[in-house]
DNA sequence: ACCAATGTAAACTGACCGGTTCAGTATCGA
DNA sequence: TCGATACTGAACCGGTCAGTTTACATTGGT
């Protein structure tokens, strides 16, 4: 009795077993993933995996749900410089392009994408801890600008995600679906300049509307 | 003999057998669909089904061939009209819009990032007649702007892939992550303006760069 | 030394899936 | 009407996989 279905026991090799079903299912997918695979890559025998997780989808639900929170927090290191705000956006877009570009962010990326369909809940908290948190954290930064008078928009959660968007031109599509996955620094800075760019000249102040 | 593997035999219920792969492919994915469900949403044995196609991996890739062409196609009637720069690129917009929100364009996409890794010239194939090719569509009417005097782009390419992807603004994730499906006219209609008030802002004559 | 908790290895179950086979039926042109 | 061809339906095979069970080993506290 008082055995909720989706406990979760914690135990001295809890962190192998996630870490080893992040490698797994990061490379693997969710369906492409075996449960003897992930025992094996984590140093762990399966009943012990089964031990801490009741079963593969709320394993799968955890590793998604640790890495959201790993990336927040990476996230929330790196926030707001004291510089112009080209200098910030141009510092946004470089770790914008870098971490979608990224092995790691192309794996997220597709997880998330693919499995959103079969795991509601998924994608929601993917987007909430990922995009949205993204969005959130510039939008905060351009609302200060337009406080400050540097910068004149009237959506400012529009903009944000604008500018995000203008980080993937080129880029994000080839990389998705796998056409093109490195890239050199020229290619980068060419999206880069591009997005700061046609960004300053909509919200910048002294352009028409 | 002469009997090259990867031949596909045409026969009377071939459209049937692709179509029932197409439903049942587009919303189960495809490690997801299964062969027998195939068949039966298809109304067709599963003899016939392996009659024509030597196995699930070809039938899947004509599937997503066949859709590449049907989108192609369509694509090809609506293109430039005879009036200002801002009224085809809302026009485009819409468009733009309208297929990422719609069930299928929601599940190709999913489906291609998805199978990319598992499919290496799937994600090419997709890529080149999807959103390549709609870049290059716009990329032309661009260059006409230009060249009329209307617009001033240095990097035509890069132009046409930012407007595509400020289309994508604030609605594309949270389609892609199955936050939200169904969306207000008055949502889409605040991320058009954006789209074509930012991409001006940039472009249009008369602007810094 | 003992016990209880924790982990291991491996076999096992039941279900599903891709693909094959085959005996029988429907269709259609000559 | 005949015969070739296409299609059916169901059984079947080999394999994989999630999840369970069992019998044994390790560890640590008292």
């Amino acid at each position: 009795m008082n055995k909720p279905a989706n406990a979760i026991r914690r135990g001295r090799k809890y962190d192998q077993v996630l870490d080893g079903a992040r490698d797994v299912f990061m490379s693997c997918g969710y369906e492409g993933a075996s449960v003897d695979e992930i025992a094996r890559v984590a140093g762990v025998s399966k009943a012990t995996l089964y031990s801490y997780f009741p079963d593969k989808r709320l394993l799968f639900l955890e590793v998604v749900r640790a890495e959201c929170r790993r990336q927040v927090d990476e996230a929330r290191k790196v926030v707001d410089i004291d510089a112009s705000p080209e200098a910030v956006l141009r510092h946004a877009a470089r770790r914008i392009v870098d971490f979608y570009i990224s092995d790691f962010g192309r794996n997220v990326h597709r997880i998330a994408v693919a499995e959103s369909a079969r795991f509601p809940e998924l994608g929601r908290e993917f987007y909430l801890s990922g995009p949205a948190f993204a969005r959130e954290q510039l939008g905060e930064f351009l609302q200060a600008c337009c406080a400050a008078g540097v910068l004149v928009i009237d959506d400012v959660n529009l903009a944000a995600d604008q500018f995000v968007m203008l980080c993937h031109a080129d880029l994000a599509d080839r990389v998705n679906f796998n056409v093109q996955t490195v890239f050199s620094g020229d290619e980068i800075e060419r999206v880069v300049a591009g997005a700061v760019a046609t960004f300053l000249a909509r919200y910048r102040v002294g352009t028409a509307p």
